[in-house]
DNA sequence: CATTTTACTGTATATAATTACAGTAATAAA
DNA sequence: TTTATTACTGTAATTATATACAGTAAAATG
């Protein structure tokens, strides 16, 4: 799927616009239209320079038969974590999830499903989504998606500022876990910024 | 705006399902040929029909050109419900959000912003939405929104089946709810299938 | 009980729209 | 430097589509 040029663009941003707005495809006189072309044909070479570079789909015979080819917009969804792997590798991605950008107070970059009950008293359970944004930066109090050692884990996090750092269980019955930054793999992967349950 | 005939909403199901697998409306002679239909002018009046009731516009001259007639802004956000009223009444509902139907695994009809740590122990904290779906019927366990003398609660449900129900608070500093449901004034209002944190 | 609405068939036509063919010219790629 | 690609004009044919007009018949409405 090679790049399209700039005018080839500008009449794909064209027909996303018509969609938008009128809830249907342009036709090729729509589109010479509102670019000034004279011939109804300059729009359809334009339409198969798209479609060829794989961005459309044309269905012959039908009339407004254009059809995006746009790959799933939406948030991934992290399942388990492959020991190795970054967390947002394909292979971890069990779906998507289209939420709009207002849902949650920060950006999210993806959602992962948590494993265990370590998170319990700040209501954060099993097989909850929780929506987090990428970041390296966190301050105390912050519910963090840390890594130590290749794995990863959900806790609180605080720092004395001298390097030492506990990740905090919400529960009880679990140990929070103090890192030696200095000589552990240790890294912050992302904020903790929402919870999505479902029953 | 008045209702549809039985027929009619067919139509308007496939004019949805057509936009929603092609991306595009369908012309007369779609419809008809998915309906059984031997002329196009069956189509033509049915789409009159339901332009005439207010669902939809049609765009003179222009193919494919039907336009639904549908705001489904999202779902509406409910906060304090005010003494007296239906919880999904205009002056209730704070905001609204847009989220896909495959979010939750049932249908949410509105969300409710949670007053209180009751349901704590569920991870339902103060200032969370639950998603609701609203029924009128429910099985022991579920958590469900419910309403004792114009009092607005969130709570697990239970029943003994002899008219004797528990609505159970998931926290051990607060009191559960026995009710005499055939003494007072009691019922359900949905069920809630899911929550959502921001943090 | 008359009238309107619903739910179609059947035919026809104007026009909307796709799409093929024949060019021109500038630019990018091999 | 030859060839392919990009970016169009211009014309025309074929097909796709909307839409008008003339009916039929049952059901709903007033």
């Amino acid at each position: 799927m090679k790049g399209l040029t700039s005018r080839q663009e500008e009449i794909l941003n064209l027909i996303k616009d018509h969609l938008k707005e009128k809830g249907f495809p342009p036709t090729r006189a729509d589109i010479s239209k509102s670019f000034g072309f004279k011939s109804p044909n300059a729009a359809e070479q334009h339409l198969r320079a798209i479609e060829k570079k794989g961005f459309i789909s044309i269905l012959s015979g039908a009339s407004r038969g254009i059809v995006l080819n746009q790959e799933e917009v939406g948030i991934p969804v992290i399942g388990l974590v492959a020991a190795g792997q970054p967390i947002l590798t394909e292979e971890n991605v069990e779906n998507k999830l289209e939420v709009p950008p207002s849902m949650f107070k920060q950006k999210v970059d993806f959602f992962l499903r948590v494993k265990g009950e370590s998170m319990k008293d700040v209501g954060i359970n099993e097989e909850d989504l929780i929506a987090v944004k990428k970041s390296k930066e966190c301050k105390n109090g912050d519910i963090v998606v840390a890594r130590i050692n290749d794995e990863v884990t959900v806790k609180t996090f605080t720092t004395n500022g001298e390097g030492e750092v506990i990740l905090k269980a919400e529960n009880k019955n679990f140990n929070s876990i103090k890192v030696n930054a200095s000589e552990e793999d240790f890294f912050i992967e992302g904020i903790c910024v929402g919870v999505i349950k479902r029953f």
